[in-house]
DNA sequence: ATATTTTATGAACAGGCGTTCATTAATTAT
DNA sequence: ATAATTAATGAACGCCTGTTCATAAAATAT
């Protein structure tokens, strides 16, 4: 049991420092000029090595973007389940998502990308389980929140939730563009980001 | 005169049909997997033809999006020049844009594909004379707005247009979603979004 | 009607990339 | 220590696609 144990550490060692430079070569050059040639070399593994451990191009990058997706929302919703009510919950939700962009830029970079292709393509997360069950458990939150009465209640949550994400990827775009020095922390942003989502920009 | 006049007109036709070809083949595969005998053949004719009147696939591609997106805002903008005040003018673009995506639906599936890229990528349209053009004349608007106290004076204007854009585009996205029948016309959400836009969804 | 110029064609070229696989190295079992 | 098994390697394969260019067709000029 030790042998198997230990092989299989060997092979997640193996898979995660693949990860770790798909990762990286995928945020930098995109999925198509990203090779896996490119990849292999970053990992220090040879091209063929990689397909020990993924099918083809396209597992990898699914499965490297689910993966650190499920990484994100299992560390966010622990923290989402200390607030006490739906709204404490979002700002959390808010906080939380932005403090993993600014440890996880090369994700981010992917998510980006990934976004909005996800919204039309067959086979886009949304239509994966990890995303059917992200969408659930958020839904369930804005219909909490609107249960609560701090969010309209003719608003689809599923609406909610896709107008929160872009006002998110807004700002952390913004904050993307003044790279550098003068770059706050992005966390610092949330209660602007909710104040903005549940009461607009108007200036009466 | 008459004779250039004439050379001139086919060659203009041949670039919109090889545009209208680009449009419809860029819209259904991105850009990627879009190729140029995909294109040509879509257009009916072979594919040396198509480097007669574009250097290569990126000019094709960019000149293709550029010049459309031009053409929707010298409409846009037309409209909203009718418009009295900034707060009419924000919610003359938001309708028109929206008539204008529904009557080019290919167009809008390569906006959705490029708006994110936009916004990082060196090359993206925010540093085209064409998408700086229309941030500024935007950007303008939105300061009128906030003179006229409409909105809050505490964004910046760019930012705030990332914000309207990105919900525009998350109704647009949930229109496209639930494609078919029950579809009713996407210039009437118009006011909804602007109402998201300015005060939010609160439920109070 | 013929020659000349312009335009269209699509086969051929070149380079790149995902993927495979025979060979080599390392690990494990005997 | 040796054999057997497993894993790693990277050159080679095959396909695809952007681009070119010699050839053919069409248009224009003479």
């Amino acid at each position: 049991m030790a042998e198997f144990s230990r092989k299989e550490r060997d092979r997640q060692l193996r898979r995660s420092d693949i990860f770790a430079a798909a990762e990286h070569i995928f945020a930098l050059k995109g999925y198509h000029k990203a090779t896996i040639r490119d990849i292999a070399k970053e990992a220090q593994y040879a091209t063929g090595t990689v397909y020990l451990h993924f099918k083809d191009k396209d597992e990898l990058y699914l499965s490297l973007f689910t993966e650190k997706l499920k990484t994100m929302l299992s560390i966010v919703e622990e923290k989402m389940s200390l607030a006490k009510d739906a709204k404490g919950k979002l700002e959390t939700f808010v906080r939380e998502s932005l403090v993993f962009f600014e440890d996880n830029l090369d994700f981010f970079r992917i998510f980006v990308s990934e976004a909005d292709e996800m919204m039309i393509a067959e086979k886009g997360l949304r239509n994966t389980p990890a995303g059917q069950k992200f969408e659930r458990y958020m839904a369930d939150i804005v219909k909490q929140a609107q249960r609560e009465g701090v969010i309209r209640s003719d608003f689809e949550p599923t609406q909610v939730l896709d107008i929160l994400i872009a006002i998110m990827k807004s700002y952390v775009l913004k904050w993307f563009r003044e790279d550098g020095k003068g770059r706050k922390g992005l966390a610092g942003m949330s209660d602007m980001i909710i104040k903005c989502l549940l009461n607009g920009i108007s200036g009466r």
